[in-house]
DNA sequence: ACAGCCATCACCCATCCGGGGGATTTGGCG
DNA sequence: CGCCAAATCCCCCGGATGGGTGATGGCTGT
């Protein structure tokens, strides 16, 4: 309400004339109201861009982008509901030149890994200051692809890594749920000879020795979730 | 920038006359900027409320607190260096009254445990709307301990369960590492029977039959952080 | 003094797990 | 077509793991 009374009192007289003609149109995407807001605020405070749009979701945020046309998708990776991967595919099905930055609380690799590679621009983590937000919204709309050192380093070393194939992911999300090989190999309809040899590639890839360090690792690399 | 003009035009003419004399004071803490940036906005955005000072982690709050006194603490639980626990413990120290909201990304009934005895008034998750954050505020100014339902329910679910002795979280800290039984011992200074010992009283108390299932639900119910 | 909880350790034993081999089939790719 | 990675399965085996049962000493509260 605040807002809404400060903004048409701004926009009226348009007092700034060293203001750009066209500003950065922003949609911000993040399912904490208090974060949003506070995505709004930053966003608004800095001159040459403006929010155009909320969402609390990855659904909401499709519907908002087809009606508003942002220039830059600002948005949390994990949301209730439809996820941020799944978000950025959406998006780039009905606009392939989206520009979409992701601000993440954590700093998982394969979180980074998967975000980057659906066609996110940017991934910035939540404890980025406002100072660089802002700069890669700048950047990210110039058309680069800011990411921060830190991110990037994380998605070297997930490079270094040997990649799970899809058959061992499988065995690694029944290996978090606490399930033996036998219940393994139950629930894949494969037999426990063929889990222990998953299990025997997986520890190798992983670096670790057993299956409570895989889980434990699986779940720091982000390869699995706790939800 | 923005939030400052308004203030000031609001504040100057002073139109509404039933706004309260004095104004609940409030510090928030926080280490992600962009989220301080939100809860600055939403509590300056309410009427009755104002952010006297902001600090990104727990020895600034408590520096800050000694400056300014405010009538409030809203405050992040996680954050490097001093935690939120240790922070309000300290709080409570240099002002035994002091009226700390935690406002937390995660619902782990552990650290909702925690923080409630060390003397929060109040655990917010970071999900909680605008009005609802402003609402507790106002409650806790009152002296009224706020805690929304799906907070306390975790609580009851927590106090169901058996607790965990020293000793079993010593184990426990050890087992989410990967630690093998011989290791657990060796770290210990006890003998491998008696980590056995422990564990079969831990598996009992968990509810799970085995070190991995152990593990994950210690990090699920925030027994054992990850950091 | 006695009960109750905790930490410590011991023994037995069935089962599970992980490391070491190796084999087969399938599908893709050059 | 040959090559290779992936998925499937098999065997062996020593050591780790977890369940059962019990004992001892220390500390606490009544």
């Amino acid at each position: 309400m605040i807002a809404m009374t400060w903004e048409l009192e701004f926009n009226a007289p348009n007092m700034d004339d060293s203001e750009p003609a066209t500003e950065i149109r922003v949609l911000v995407v993040d399912d904490h109201p208090s974060m949003r807001m506070g995505l709004v605020a930053l966003i608004n405070g800095q001159r040459g861009m403006t929010v155009v749009a909320e969402a609390c979701d990855g659904e909401e945020a499709i519907e908002v982008y087809e009606d508003t046309r942002p220039d830059i998708v600002l948005m949390d990776l994990r949301m209730p509901g439809m996820g941020g991967v799944e978000a950025i595919l959406a998006l780039r099905k009905i606009d392939p030149a989206v520009n979409v930055i992701i601000l993440s609380t954590y700093d998982w690799d394969e979180d980074i890994h998967l975000a980057i590679q659906s066609g996110a621009k940017s991934y910035l983590l939540k404890d980025t200051s406002v100072e660089e937000i802002a700069d890669t919204v700048r950047r990210v709309h110039g058309g680069d692809a800011a990411i921060p050192g830190q991110v990037s380093q994380r998605l070297a070393e997930r490079s270094q890594r040997q990649q799970l194939t899809e058959r061992e992911r499988d065995v690694v999300e029944l290996l978090i749920k606490g399930r033996s090989n036998k219940e393994i190999a139950c629930s894949l309809f494969i037999s426990e000879e063929t889990v222990k040899s998953h299990l025997k590639t997986l520890f190798a890839k992983l670096g670790v020795r057993d299956r409570t360090e895989a889980a434990i690792a699986a779940i720091r690399h982000g390869i699995v979730h706790l939800d």
